[in-house]
DNA sequence: TAACCAACCGAATGATCGGTCGGTTTTTTT
DNA sequence: AAAAAAACCGACCGATCATTCGGTTGGTTA
């Protein structure tokens, strides 16, 4: 792997756990045996190495969804939902530091003067709400979901599927087990009160 | 105002804007005009200051949350439930910087080895969940809830409201039209499919 | 082979960090 | 009023911070 691409890697994990501040260039020049100088031959500064990485977590979590969105085509609305929150949980899992950086309080400051950082976030947020308003939408055509406003209705679903990674993840609470209740609570939601 | 107090004050608001690392000691200072000798005579060190502005975050929290539960005690369960979110939500909204601590990741890391930061985080989490429950169970004997594991229903439910809350907070999107839509799906999520 | 260039190195830099300490002022106690 | 205690001050400290810079290396091009 080249020296950029673990520089890469490598701040991905250490901004995942110990964020932005609390994330040391002489740290990471340790962990992959770069000097600093190589470091910052790379990236300009250490929000243009942030920006990568983000730029990183936001290919790679599109990329994934992209592809998660080609298969099972004929499904029924309600079962796309409730395949993209199983996906999307599982995926979580799977893409721990990803998740982490984007459940972290930095880039959304960040984005408040940042444009560039603004635009992955909103990218991210966009594309993860399109794929829950598509589900719903479809639902709607083919009877099996029963809600009035499709994207509200998909911001709220998302906050919820959302909550419960966060909860999973801050570990106060043993989340683990809260996956079919989270499939039952998505049920009702979309299926309707009468 | 006590100097101590002015501290705690300007620390809450800075630890919540600024996030822990991010909040400077030098700083702290020049906003309360107390000098950095007596930031250290009142707190032993940055840690011990936070742990007293995660307490104080605590026990208003918890306070607002148990005199709120002293009204209305004549509602049905599902009322009672809506009207916990009301209050949560405008509870976020006038105590912003109290929220924006306990959304930020530092505390959660901070548990891991600090019993003392897990406690405060746990009783808040215990009281919210709490309410939450006691609503939906009052709800199951009076039937104005349908629902077949409380305590794990309350986790989504809380889930749910903190992640529009949250939504709310980052702007990334416009949430706060949501709050229609989330007591739509509260009621659905209770009431119950059929 | 000479010139070039991007990748890489690590010592050095000034700024800033959390925290200390010896001393003064203010308040409380007796 | 005297003494004790608590609050307060700001210069100072060593450590650590992000970043710079002069120089080396190894491969590509002219």
């Amino acid at each position: 792997m080249s020296k950029r691409n673990a520089i890469l890697a490598s701040a991905t994990r250490l901004f995942s756990r110990n964020g932005f501040q609390g994330t040391g260039m002489a740290e990471l020049s340790t962990i992959t045996g770069a000097a600093t100088g190589t470091i910052f031959h790379h990236f300009k500064n250490k929000e243009d190495l942030f920006l990568q990485v983000l730029n990183d977590v936001k290919e790679s979590i599109l990329d994934q969804f992209d592809r998660h969105q080609q298969t099972r085509r004929d499904q029924k609305g309600i079962e796309r939902v409730e395949g993209v929150i199983a996906f999307y949980l599982n995926l979580a899992g799977s893409m721990e530091d990803q998740f982490l950086i984007l459940h972290r309080h930095y880039p959304y400051q960040m984005a408040k003067t940042n444009p560039v950082c603004r635009s992955h976030l909103e990218s991210i947020y966009t594309c993860l709400l399109d794929i829950f308003e598509e589900g719903i939408q479809k639902g709607i055509q083919d009877g099996s979901v029963a809600v009035e406003a499709p994207r509200q209705t998909a911001m709220v679903l998302f906050a919820m599927v959302d909550g419960i990674v966060r909860l999973n993840t801050y570990r106060v609470y043993d989340a683990g087990t809260l996956y079919d209740s989270l499939m039952v609570a998505c049920r009702r939601l979309l299926k309707g009160g009468r």
